[in-house]
RNA sequence: GUCCCGUUCGUCUAGCCCGGCCUAGGACACCAGGUUUUCAUCCUGGCGACAGGGGUUCGAAUCCCCUACGGGAUGCCA
């Protein structure tokens, strides 16, 4: 916003309607991002509505995953459930009478007939009976007028239905198809942005938006996100799937959110990190792809690397301290400055929030394990314990505890002993922290102290005499 | 089966609409070299794509057609 401008909405109103059926899906992340972005970028109002007419497969729990999933990915709704709007109910359990009133219109436009005990909507143009592969059996269908959908992705597509379709299952409940219009309409819904896997069924949409006299709004379907190795799109079952993986892998939402604006989606120059605001100024539905996109769950952890290299000191301790704590490697009890100082020594190596135990668990524990493949690779070559014992004497001498100071003993020994530095510090590390890598070594063990430094490498050499 | 959508490096993409600047650019991954006090980081380099075939044109990744392949839909799920 220009300094001082009043904050002007737009008409625009999107909706992002989930069904509370399942987990919160990264597909569905995408869609609701997609719809967010557009919103944002046009001053526009998000709308959360919730698709639950199908009672047998919703739940309050699934209610929940879908805002905490958007909360947590930063996705505020402008209307909708918990905070409202001039539109609602936002729950369409909550809608019976609404689509009432909207059954009526078509009933009475002759739209309807019953069958079975359900409500069908009646498609207009001559019926003929055939034989139908998929169903396999004979089916009454209609020539009816191809439907024109307005596409901002796909351009305008052609589309005929050829089949009257349920509106009002035989259990009372409206169906999927006709809430959707009537909500769209009664909510004044300006683009319909959503996965291309509703691309097909939009000509129903749209016979549905034609019968009540309203010409629908315009659409924009995303391609999907397919998995990883195999075919088909992603699901809730394919590793990677579930917004709430990432929350417990303790992903930032930042990240996971910039990774999805890049799939499917381009600001059309080379850039990948980027600032929300800066996707929100530049999003439009030309900079979204045609083609489905597979998802890679390299990039999202490269994308997180990146933030997590970006975060400041105390952010990332903010941040490291419930980790460590549901770890078991620190307390309340766990000395600040010494906590402080720990971060600081291996922030260049921290690229991911879920690894901080395993990184950081021996400066706080004495109970730390060798990893065996770390031992191998020390172990490979030379004579490790040999060195280690060679410059414990000098260590245990040295009392001006700094990184200089460390560096020139181990120079000092090295050059004695006829042998060069770097062979003292793999083993080293492996004593003092039982892994073959981590933050800098000298730093390490100035943070440690002599006395924890000394008392694990006598402990190291004992036990591998 | 039918209908709809799509097809540039292994993956995400730029370029395509408005044909020449494309010996097709970037990123992830991978590989190699360098920096470094180990591992990692970092730096440099490498590998690597216009699905195929026909047109149109002086000229096509870009426009048209066909084929193949991929995806989706075809539920009283959403």
């Amino acid at each position: 916003m220009v300094k001082g401008s009043i904050l002007i909405m737009s008409n625009v109103r999107v909706r992002f309607a989930p069904s509370p059926t399942g987990f919160f899906h990264i597909g569905s992340a995408r869609t609701a991002l997609f719809n967010w972005l557009y919103a944002r970028h046009t001053n526009g109002t998000f709308i959360l509505r919730i698709e639950d007419t199908d009672k047998e497969r919703n739940s309050d729990e699934f209610l929940q995953v879908i805002y905490n999933s958007l909360r947590w990915l930063g996705l505020d709704w402008d209307e909708g459930p918990q905070v409202g709007g001039d539109y609602g109910p936002y729950l369409q359990s909550q809608r019976n009478d609404i689509y009432q009133k909207y059954l009526k219109i078509l009933a009475d436009k002759g739209r309807t007939y019953e069958k079975d005990g359900a409500i069908w909507f009646k498609l207009e143009g001559e019926r003929y009976t055939e034989y139908d592969e998929f169903a396999k059996k004979d089916i009454e269908k209609v020539r009816a007028k191809p439907q024109l959908i307005h596409d901002m992705i796909r351009g305008d597509v052609e589309r005929a239905e050829d089949r009257d379709f349920v509106i009002y299952r035989a259990n009372g409940e409206p169906v999927f198809h006709f809430v959707n219009v009537v909500d769209d309409i009664a909510m004044k819904i300006t683009h319909v942005i959503r996965g291309e896997d509703h691309l097909s069924n939009t000509s129903k949409h749209c016979e549905l938006f034609r019968a009540f006299g309203v010409e629908p709004p315009v659409f924009a379907h995303i391609p999907l996100i397919l998995k990883q190795e195999g075919s088909g799109k992603m699901s809730k079952r394919d590793r990677g799937a579930l917004i709430e993986e990432y929350q417990k892998d303790h992903y930032l939402p930042a990240a996971v959110r910039n990774y999805l604006c890049m799939l499917g989606w381009s600001p059309k120059d080379d850039r990948e990190i980027m600032d929300i605001g800066e996707i929100i100024e530049l999003f439009d539905f030309p900079g979204i792809q045609q083609k489905n996109a597979r998802f890679d769950e390299k990039k999202m952890a490269f994308f997180n690397s990146e933030y997590v290299k970006a975060l400041p000191l105390e952010t990332l301790a903010w941040l490291a301290r419930p980790i460590l704590t549901e770890a078991g490697s620190i307390t309340e009890n766990t000395d600040e400055d010494y906590f402080q100082e720990v971060l600081m020594v291996a922030k260049p190596k921290i690229s991911s929030l879920k690894d901080l135990p395993a990184l950081l668990c021996y400066f706080f524990n004495e109970n730390y394990a060798t990893v065996e493949d770390a031992k191998n690779r020390v172990f490979k070559k030379g004579d490790p314990i040999a060195r280690l014992t060679e410059a414990l004497p000098a260590l245990e001498r040295l009392n001006d505890w700094t990184e200089d100071s460390i560096h020139a003993v181990y120079d000092a020994v090295a050059s004695e002993k006829g042998q060069k530095n770097t062979d003292y510090f793999p083993v080293t590390r492996l004593a003092v922290s039982g892994l073959a890598g981590g933050p800098d070594l000298m730093p390490t063990l100035r943070v440690l102290g002599k006395e924890k430094v000394i008392a694990r490498i006598r402990n190291f050499l004992e036990k591998n005499k």
